[in-house]
Parts: structure tokens; sequence; C-alpha cells
DNA sequence: TTTACATACATAATTTTCTTATGTATGTAA
DNA sequence: TTACATACATAAGAAAATTATGTATGTAAA
């Protein structure tokens, strides 16, 4: 998933997630383009990692999808379901646990 | 490694080192109870996770060890190498890096 | 015109990293 | 003698990623 890093692993059904709460509706391709932009190229979502993580979290009944044909090209739309509403929160505040503990582990802590 | 969370994936390997290169010389089994320790036991670290990465890291060349018997137990320390000083090195900015990234990709930017 | 690149999906084979389980061995406390 | 702590190690399996491949459409360059 990442260009030269271990340590994404893991976050990758956290970044989807929240990116769907802030965008409401996106298709695949989408989220790695909307990725790539927000890291400045610095992070690159493989097709491999992606669909089978978006397939995951729709079984796990996360996400509902919609398809659509756009110039006549098929797009796969997924959408937060109501437990993905809540899995979202929950996720993030794992995400905010971890980063702190990180920094704890690693002395990064940041002046306060 | 992580109690009930995945996104400890990838970090073991900077944690350890980042912990050697501010204890100079520690055992196996002490990296357990110190990761314990500063994270309030949020992070146990468990020796099919341990063991296998020290040892990888020592293949890799940047850790050195010697073996010590200290109250009939068999006790194998780990230092850096001179490659582990340079990898501790830019294991820590990749960390900082990533954790940059994930905070921009989540939104958990801290208010400047 | 065919090669490359972008858009858009998907999956299979493999690798990496972790969890779980197991094993050896010593020492102490219940 | 059972449980727990200290201290190492490895094997089997699971989970998540990478790499490679495939289908299909459209555009731009050589």
């Amino acid at each position: 998933m990442a260009t030269n890093n271990e340590l994404f692993k893991g976050t990758l059904q956290t970044i989807i997630l929240n990116l769907l709460a802030d965008n409401k509706r996106m298709y695949g391709y989408e989220i790695t383009q909307k990725v790539k932009l927000i890291t400045a190229g610095e992070l690159v979502l493989k097709e491999g990692a992606l669909y089978p993580a978006l397939h995951k979290l729709e079984a796990e009944g996360f996400l509902e999808t919609s398809t659509e044909i756009v110039e006549n090209r098929v797009r796969k739309y997924y959408e937060l379901s109501q437990n993905g509403e809540k899995e979202v929160i929950s996720k993030l505040q794992e995400a905010k646990d971890f980063i702190a503990q990180l920094q704890l582990l690693l002395n990064l802590k940041p002046a306060l």
C-alpha cells in the first residue's frame, strides 16, 4: 500500500472509512486518487489492497454499494451504512490511541 | 502484538530499535516488560512476534548479541550495531512521516 | 497504428507479519 | 503440585499486504 513504508499496514480500513465519512459517496479509483492527493503522492494505494479491503468492509456490513455507468465505464460507488457510521467513530478513536502510544514508545511526543 | 489493535503491524522493528537506542543493551524479556510499562499495559508484545523480529534484525546486521547467565537463567542481550545506529535514525524519520500522513488522512491533525 | 497511459474494476499467487500454541528450563509462592 | 514469573525458541495458521495478471474503454503520442 505504501511507497516504501511498512507502517501503513493495518490502517487501510480506517483510511477508507474516514474518507467515506468525509465524502459520503466514492468509488474505488476515486479513493486511490484522493489518497494520492492528500499525501502529495507519498502514499499510493494499490488495487490489490484496495478492492479486497472494500469487499471485506462491504461483507462486514459497514459499506453499501451502487453501480453506475459513467462515460461508458462502470463505477461502483461506496457509502457508509449505519453500522459503518458507528465503525468509523470507533476506528478513529483506535487510531488516535495508536498514534499516542506510538509517540510514547518512540519518544516522539510533541512538546507540551 | 497488540491487545486488540491491528494498527501496530509494521511498527515492531522501529519500536525495538528505538528502545535499544535509549537503553543501549537489553534482553528480550526486558523489552516486553519495557513496552508494557511505557504503554501502561495497553500494548503487550508477544514472544512469537518479538523473538523472530530480534533474529531478523540481527541477521540484517542491525543488532549484535551477547549471552549471559544471570541467576541461573540464560539472557541474550542485544545492542545496536553501527548499521543499527543509522537504521534507527532512518526508521524514526519514517515513523514521523507516517504519523504525519496518517493524521492528514484521518483529519487528526492537532490544532496549530 | 500501435504503444503508452489513464480510467475502472477484479482476483490469484506469493510474501510478510502477526497470533496462537507449544516446548524447554529455572525459581518462587500458594 | 499448581500457578505464576522469568527467559529463550519455533511451528502452524491467519490476516493483510505486494506483485502480477486479466478485462474493458478512451485518449494522446510516436
